[in-house]
Parts: structure tokens; sequence; C-alpha cells
DNA sequence: GAATGCGAAGGAAAATAGTCCTTTGTCGGC
DNA sequence: GCCGACAAAGGACTATTTTCCTTCGCATTC
């Protein structure tokens, strides 16, 4: 539960979120950087070291976090799976190559699947609770043709973003927009607009709030 | 948060919860009896006393409690338990406006919904089963720029489809194409292609062989 | 190339949490 | 009524955590 590991992997994985190293986050909670070296986490003898309950605190507010962010984080990463449930709450639904959905025996007269041949795909829901994952919708047509007036999209904060992702981004302004990344450099980032009609833009790391991917969109 | 008042509070209601009293919590856990009187929760000159994160994990594991419920004690007052296997049964997920998301208060700075305001969306899993809802996969470049190869289509053939609804299309010669529904009236259905390489489409009512809607699209 | 800043590491000092000890008060059993 | 067990409180001591200081490596800037 409350494991001396994942307490400490929580706190590296909060400043990560960040964009902060450990040393960075102790200093922006007013510690000292040095609070969570390797040789604060364990004693000279081996010992395991915990940090107290104030630093803790600490950091969650430097970050405003919440307690149930941390605690998501303190979950290994490996353990994708939600085990709480184990009833069909699993959103298995049938998955087919657009190639293949040509050929016959995939679905009957109305259109549903059918036959053998299909895979499945976990659909995110099952994911939600465990990473923050939420909803924005579209309003306006400044995004078109990709996004239309009243599309919801299901973005996930702690997705790793990568060159052509979706994302969504706010900046420290308040401004908030969804882009396409086109390059990420520890420095800045540069942001391809969806509708042509409105420029690209550019950010130093510095202006940005948070990033967080786009995963699905309503159509 | 996680706050020195709120901390003390769970460690109380911890105890309180398995019939113990707050030194009783201490004994039973390997700890001092002590280790949670008044004194150790602030100095003689009103300084805060904040304890351990070793001592929280040794009384979640003394009282067999998960981190959550210690969470959950943390809340003022109100603190209805919600058995942990119905606690996430339907899939609502934080939904927001797109301008209403450049103001404050709805994020944290890691990117995370937090505060009030935020509405709720049911998520289409909740419908799989009882509508026949299934996953195209896209393959190729064709589709670009709305869809790329790997993105994953969730549709829906119970669905009404409208004009400028995303759709796909099964043609009775086994072609399978996702477009968007341009005009359809009881003879014929018109189709724009997505790609502006790719020409736009009609068919005759009898050379379809069904029609579903796009209703989600992974990013 | 020199200078600066950041991150990480470890040892010693300072601060803080935990333990031990004692006292007081309450409750139940004999 | 007396005794023992427990809860709670505070002071003094011990153990642990945090801070301070220093070193090293690396990248960036001038």
């Amino acid at each position: 539960m409350l494991s001396h590991d994942s307490i400490w992997r929580a706190i590296d994985a909060l400043a990560e979120r960040h964009r902060l190293s450990p040393s960075g986050l102790a200093r922006r909670a007013g510690l000292d950087p040095t609070s969570f070296n390797k040789s604060k986490r364990q004693s000279a003898d081996g010992r395991d070291r915990w940090p107290s309950t104030e630093s803790i605190s600490k950091i969650l507010e430097a970050t405003g976090s919440s307690l149930d962010q941390f605690m998501a984080l303190m979950r290994p990463a490996a353990q994708k799976s939600v085990p709480t449930d184990e009833r069909q709450q699993s959103a298995d639904i049938p998955l087919i190559g657009f190639a293949q959905a040509g050929a016959g025996g995939f679905f009957d007269d109305g259109g549903f699947p059918a036959g053998q041949g299909w895979d499945v795909v976990d659909f995110p829901a099952a994911l939600e609770r465990r990473s923050g994952i939420y909803a924005l919708e579209i309003q306006g047509d400044s995004m078109l043709p990709l996004y239309r007036d009243g599309d919801i999209l299901i973005v996930d904060p702690t997705a790793q973003v990568r060159r052509g992702d979706r994302v969504v981004l706010k900046t420290r302004e308040g401004e908030v927009m969804a882009k396409v990344l086109s390059r990420q450099t520890p420095r800045g980032i540069e942001l391809l607009s969806l509708n042509p009609d409105h420029p690209n833009r550019n950010f130093e790391m510095s202006d940005v709030e948070w990033i967080a991917r786009i995963i699905w969109a309503s159509q």
C-alpha cells in the first residue's frame, strides 16, 4: 500500500509530471534541493528512510497537486489493469482492420460485426479512474476540419506526447488550444495548427503550463 | 490537500473506525503509545509537528487499511464510505467546454481537472453491449489528415446518420470507406472525401450494403 | 577556454519526530 | 475502598529526517 518504494517513486513521478528534476521539485517546494537525493532515501547501512508528511504536503502545494493525484502516481507503472473490477466492466469491443473489413464474413447484413476473425481493443473507459483522463468539448469552428463544434475530446494528461500527436496545451497565460505537436526540444515546443487558416505556434517550455495528449475524439 | 489538520484528523478517524484509541492504534502499529499525543502534534512553541510517512505506513498495515481509505477519512466530516467495488460502475468522466477551459480554476498546473464547474459525459463504453458497437483500425494514409495509420474508429451501426456525420460505408461490391455524409436522398447518397486528393463518391442506395456512423476516433 | 548554473551525490550539523519516563484521571473487578 | 489496566498529557532523551556544505559532472554562455 504505502511502501517505501512507492512513495519515492511517486515523488519522482510528480517531479517528472511537472517537468522538474527531483532536486528542482524540492527547491520549488521550499525544501533543500538535496532532500530527495539517493542518500536521503536509504541510510548508509541500508535502512529505509522515509520522507515526512510535511515534505509531501509541501511538494503537493508547490505543484498544486491533490493527494489523489499523488496516489495515482504511486501505483507502479507496470500495473496497468484495474484489479477492483473483474465483472464485465472491461470495455472490450470488436476490432478489425480496415482492409479486412472489405472481405466477406465479418459483418451480418445489418452492418453488425459477425463471424470470426475479430480482434478486441480495450476501450479507455476502464483507465479513467487511474489516470485522470477527462473530456473537452469543442466550441466554435476554429479547429475545422478536424474537430467540429460540439465534438468531445478525451484527453490523457499522463500520456507521453510525441511528434505528430494531437495535443491540448495550456499556456501560463491561460490560453488553451488543440494542435499537432511538431517538434519538442528541452527549450520549447512547436505546434502545427489543425486549421490552415490559423498560424502555427511556438512556445518556450517556461510558458507552457501543461500539455496533454488527445486520445479519442467524438465524430 | 494534505494539511496538518486533515492528517491528524484522519489518524483519529482511523483509530475510531477500528475501535481503538489513538494511543491504542499507535501501540498496535508497533509505535510508542504516546506517538499521537497532543504534544506530538504541536510543539511547545506552537509549531506544527507532522507524522512521518513511515508511521502512516505502519498504522495502515496494522489496521489492514488502504491508502484510499485513509484518504477518505481525511476529508472533513462528510465521510460517507463508498464501498470500493461499486465505486466505478459508470464511465462518467469530467467534461468542460473549451472556452471555459481558458479561465482559471478548472485545472491544476499538472493539467489535471480540478475544482468545481465540471460536467460529466457518459462515455460510450457503457453502450457497448446493447448496441453492437465495434471498432475499425485505419490502415494506410488515404484518409489523412483526419485519420492516420493505426487510428481506431468506434462505429455505431444503429445510430442515425445525418448530413455532416462521418460515416463508414460498405458497398455491395465489398468496398469499405470512411467519408463525410454530404447528401442523402431516398435514391442515393453523396459522400465527401476526408482526403482532398481522393474524389468524392456518390452511390445509389441499392449499391450500399450498410452505412454506420463513426462516433469516436482515437487520436 | 573560463565561468556559470543545474543536477546529483555524500558527510556533518541542525531540526524534528519518535521513544521512554512520569504523572494524572477514569473505569471495572475484586 | 483498593488495585490494575488503559488513555492522555508533557518533559527529556534518542533516533531519524532535513539542512548545510562540499565535490563532481555536464551543459550552456560569454
